[in-house]
DNA sequence: ATTATCTATAGATCTATAGATAATGC
DNA sequence: ATTATCTATAGATCTATAGATAATGC
């Protein structure tokens, strides 16, 4: 993104909006064009071609996911430590690894068209830039004390749960915050 | 399946290899008529549209995976109490828990591409055999002792493992063995 | 008679290139 | 001069329907 012209990004963001509002599917250089009011064939002066502005989508993908979840390390950082008492509000994370998995899951429902697009498909890493798919994973490597196959089994649950909630696998009325608690509850040790 | 006339089978065992060939999006009219040596159109005669063939090879997926895990489920049940000792086979699952997750997971490697035909979209519920779904989720539900809440967390877990891995998210050296062990062990309670 | 196939074809799309034209920045 | 746009168009696909023809089953 940082290293794209002010049209590129314009560009890159009309995708993502149509991503979010129709799905990956109707990203298509002719509804791209349309959105920005120029036509298909235009599109080829600013991308090489389309795989390259789906690229972009993914790493805007990623890095929003990257943001969410260092912003939710923070807040926990600085949030005052637990402490059980009657007033309390019964809202807050206890642990980091329940904060993470929280805006994991808002992040990911936040856009959830995007999300499927950044994680249905083989990355295309020689097109993201260097570190960022990394970045991602930092902040579950740290709360699960760089212990890696913790952190890619919180990972491989999380995922599991929102492409099964966006996809309309579980029951309707099945009550997925107690199936995240029950799966964060598990995990933490 | 059970429901289909002979060719209407035959059709549909073609659409599946066509899939597990080369993935959900070369499930073409065409190219499945080609697999079968005959012309597009011919097929309308056997199923109203596309969707219903689709239909036919993700209640065939489901089918699979049902019957997977309930064979799992009895080989379990037969062999003999873990006993640690010296000349053991290291391979046995140890748990019922263990013996499922590897069992889904071997299915789903077996024919990735219809796995994700299958769980990458939402259900056409309407169009599959009744029951089926609740019978490929009853294995799971048995082995949490009907306790929904965990039995959706390690749904989620294996779900998202095998999606992970499909899409070549982790990372190369990657010991996803370990990953799956320690997944299942700490969802075990 | 019914069933499975065929040919021909309508009607939508898609991606991407070539080359012309207008606008902007020195 | 460079940049962003346009028109025109090539070249692939796709799904699905209509109506003809051949083969099969009574």
């Amino acid at each position: 993104m940082s290293r794209l012209t002010p049209r590129g990004r314009e560009i890159v963001l009309a995708a993502r909006a149509l991503v979010e509002e129709s799905g990956p599917a109707a990203l298509t250089m002719r509804a791209l064009a349309d959105h920005l009011g120029i036509k298909a064939p235009s599109l080829y002066k600013h991308f090489p071609d389309k795989a390259a502005v789906e690229a972009e989508v993914i790493a805007l993908g990623l890095l929003e996911t990257a943001e969410a979840l260092e912003a939710a390390e923070e807040r926990f950082a600085r949030s005052a430590p637990f402490v059980p008492e009657p007033g309390a509000a019964v809202d807050e994370p206890r642990t980091l690894l329940a904060a993470l998995a929280r805006a994991y899951r808002a992040d990911a429902l936040a856009h959830p068209h995007v999300y499927l697009l950044a994680t249905e498909r083989p990355l295309p890493r020689h097109a993201l830039p260097e570190g960022l798919e990394a970045r991602a994973a930092m902040p579950l490597m740290r709360a699960c004390d760089y212990d890696v196959d913790r952190a890619r089994a919180v990972w491989a649950f999380a995922h599991g749960m929102v492409s099964l909630e966006i996809h309309g696998r579980f029951p309707d009325d099945a009550d997925l915050a107690a199936t995240w608690r029950a799966g964060v509850r598990t995990l933490e040790r």
